[in-house]
DNA sequence: ACCATATAGTAAACCGCTTAACTATACTGA
DNA sequence: TCAGTATAGTTAAGCGGTTTACTATATGGT
């Protein structure tokens, strides 16, 4: 493969020059950039972004980290929508993506040694579920990085340092769903819900819920709460136990839209109406 | 960050006596050994990546380049796992991804250019839909190439290279399920493809279902071929045409699990039972 | 006693590009 | 006319590693 030498022998000029042309420093002469622009397209020559990035002290690849858990991660639609986004964004401004997955196995895995050898310009960490260790090394190690999920709390009180992170607003949502309801007359609102203590978006959900609650100066009453784990068989299962309770719940709010399957399969057995009856 | 340079100076060898060390080279004594990685550790030194591979010529990083096709790419979880799995086996070796999408609208994207500036090793290409535009450019690169899914041929007739590519065996398991429907004494099989002349996989099904039927002396009924397009919605209505067929199949052999479940959601409304009836 | 060989370490070129510093013209305006 | 500046191009020093020679001991066999 041709190299910038080559270019440069051939256009009869100095690597320097090349370099100019090829960068669009200004100072070079047209009739100089012709030649040379002739030159390279004769040889097919394309830079090495691996010396470039030696010099640049820059990669133009972005660290697209992202949590390992093969039952979630292997089923999750809204991931590779994610990944495509970033995907799509990154190419634009020619950048690329270095995708790496971080082992609870072997947290000192590529992913982790990878922002140390200076192979990335930055990382995009997915935490969705919660944050784990890699991502506290990540931390410290002051690269340039944004969460797509909550950040983890950087823990030490009043710490200056605040993670970039972008993710639902899932407090503000739950809290509009909760508000909808309670305007179309419910009192009594079920809560399908996913794990305890699982994700940071299911507490923020559950806070919006209750807040919304309050506002109607109506109080949780945990009876009301089912706890899923975001199937639709868990759906099924939580809505049971909710159409238990006397009085029934006159409507439920579910935290996923697989869960709110299982739900309206089990409503339905039970002979009732969605939306007339439930 | 520290470099070769500072781990050398602090451990009073020289740069050449650190890249020994670090890469497990023969005669270099014990002690000077422990001295430069005490060094390493006291620094914490991680050699740039950038570096080795300007003089290696190798990045150590693999191009995992995929079909852009944002219906279908959003939607296919199988596609996630082959990811996966992509990154379990890259990740041992000490390989890195980079993730890239070929867009149509823009063939000369990241996509291509990267194979040129030499930033991967090679590539992975995943080629479950018919192979596009960029997988011929790359042809021609002569990058090392592996692909996902049947390979474009390479045109010119007797051409000596043959892409690299690994497939599921669509050919024999479609010969090997119409098998068992035929030992099972069903001699009337109905089909429900995916579209036609859409990807090699379904070519390749509706081989092996042919050559199935041959062997058993039986000559294929156009007429027992439904397509549908891999949706649920489109095995219901593919179902509900074989079925109107008179007389109607004895069995009906799906080309994906979605149009199976909308096949059987029909045969259910029409109160025959699976696999008593059909 | 001496040469061959194994062991331990170093100097410096090299990978392919960028860029700071420098030289050499040509063109200004006062 | 001449200093000052804009234009055009070059030289060479990095960037941070790896690796090929090469040197210098220590060891061993005869």
């Amino acid at each position: 493969m041709a190299n910038i030498y080559d270019v440069a022998r051939r256009a009869k000029v100095s690597t320097a020059t090349v370099s100019k042309v090829l960068s669009n420093t200004p100072y070079v002469s047209d009739t100089t950039k012709e030649r040379v622009l002739e030159a390279v397209r004769e040889l097919g020559y394309s830079p090495s972004l691996v010396a470039r990035s030696l010099t640049k002290n820059r990669t133009y690849v972005i660290g697209l980290a992202i949590p390992y858990r093969p039952d979630y991660l292997f089923n999750d639609p809204f991931l590779l929508q994610v990944i495509q986004g970033v995907e799509e964004i990154a190419n634009e401004r020619d950048y690329n993506l270095l995708f790496s997955t971080a082992r609870p196995s072997n947290p000192e895995s590529a992913y982790t040694r990878l922002l140390r050898t200076g192979y990335v310009d930055g990382v995009i960490t997915l935490e969705t579920l919660e944050a784990g260790e890699p991502s506290r090394k990540l931390e410290e190690s002051g690269l340039a990085r944004v969460t797509i999920g909550y950040p983890l709390s950087t823990g030490s009180g009043t710490t200056d340092k605040v993670a970039n992170a972008v993710h639902c607003d899932d407090y503000n949502g739950a809290l509009e769903a909760t508000s909808y309801l309670l305007r179309q007359g419910h009192r009594r609102i079920g809560v399908i819900s996913g794990p305890a203590n699982f994700m940071v978006a299911i507490d923020e959900r559950l806070r919006g819920f209750k807040d919304a609650l309050t506002c109607y100066a109506l109080s949780l009453d945990p009876a009301l709460i089912a706890y899923g784990d975001f199937t639709l068989e868990s759906g099924y299962a939580a809505a049971g136990s909710l159409l238990e309770l006397s009085p029934r719940p006159s409507a439920i709010f579910c935290f996923n839209d697989m869960m709110a399957l299982g739900a309206m399969r089990r409503v339905r057995e039970m002979k009732l109406r969605v939306p007339e009856d439930l």
